[in-house]
DNA sequence: AAGATTTGACCCGA
DNA sequence: TCGGGTCAAATCTT
């Protein structure tokens, strides 16, 4: 098991090569295949960033919460939706929880439910459930929680599976590969690609990375549904939001293909963080 | 007016 | 009995 530092190196060194390669892309949009997203690149960085600060807050996750996380794939079937129904902590349909300095944005639209006080804790915590809880009868779930301030730390856990996949379009649907090291075995590299999930029959979403040592290897295992929430304080995204919102009103499309990338960030700022960033170049994308 | 959010009440499990 | 999850009427927003 690494250590929380280690981690925390892996997550941001994740989180530059992903930034690195929208560097690329940005300079120039021909120079790679594309299989990834621009703006799936730019929730890898965000996602990372939220992981490291999660370790940094003084918030380790424990190993149930690894476990919860890695068991995010699983295809329990959703709670059935009887009336005020205590969902159980050990319940296997609690199956993924983040972490992350402000509200997760996981693409969907969720409404919410409710809000309460939590004993032992300051903060309330809300309610949410799938804007298509009823059109699709999608029992998909989520409780958000501050758990910490300074910095802050809003604990958003999922509950169920979202079934009103309906018209989902992810043209971006990208996994990480493990790779050969060099012999040296001082390089890393990551390759993404759209994989199809031969057995399940259906794209799965995450990104891993692969390093010299397999035990620090981070391992992000989303499945299709997982986006970040945007609200009012998400300024990142924010705007990705704006653009998106009215094609989600109107219809149920996802927000990765419908939103034209050369909008969704300030390319100048990035590009000059970037820079910066170059003399760490410790991976290598195959992008060249 | 319709949809979303708020909030007090209700219900269930520990 | 208490804590937490959900309901549903009231209220707010667009």
């Amino acid at each position: 098991m690494n250590s929380p530092h280690e981690k925390v190196v892996q997550a941001i060194l994740y989180g530059h090569s992903c930034a690195k390669r929208l560097k690329l892309r940005l300079e120039d949009p021909m120079a790679d295949d594309r299989s990834v997203s621009s703006y799936d690149l730019a929730k890898s960085i965000v996602h990372c960033f939220s992981n490291a600060i999660s370790i940094l807050s003084d918030q380790p996750k424990s190993e149930d919460d690894q476990v919860s996380e890695l068991s995010s794939m699983d295809s329990s079937p959703p709670l059935p939706h009887s009336k005020r129904r205590k969902i159980n902590s050990t319940n296997s349909t609690k199956n993924w929880r983040d972490d992350s300095p402000d509200p997760y944005y996981d693409g969907f639209l969720w409404r919410k439910y409710g809000q309460k006080s939590i004993k032992n804790s300051k903060y309330e915590r809300s309610y949410y459930r799938c804007s298509y809880n009823i059109d699709h009868d999608c029992g998909a779930r989520k409780h958000e929680q501050q758990i910490k301030e300074n910095p802050p730390v809003y604990r958003t856990t999922y509950f169920g599976h979202h079934i009103c996949k309906i018209n989902h379009n992810h043209d971006a649907v990208f996994t990480a590969v493990e790779d050969q090291v060099d012999d040296a075995g001082s390089s890393r590299i990551i390759r993404f690609g759209k994989e199809l999930d031969q057995e399940k029959g259906s794209y799965s979403t995450g990104f891993s990375l692969s390093a010299k040592h397999e035990e620090s290897i981070i391992k992000e295992e989303t499945c299709t549904d997982q986006y970040r929430e945007i609200t009012g304080d998400d300024k990142d995204c924010q705007h990705v939001m704006e653009e998106n919102q009215s094609s989600l009103s109107s219809s149920y499309t996802p927000p990765l293909s419908s939103v034209s990338e050369t909008d969704m960030f300030d390319s100048d700022l990035l590009l000059n963080n970037l820079d910066s960033w170059d003399r760490y170049g410790l991976f290598d994308f195959g992008v060249h």
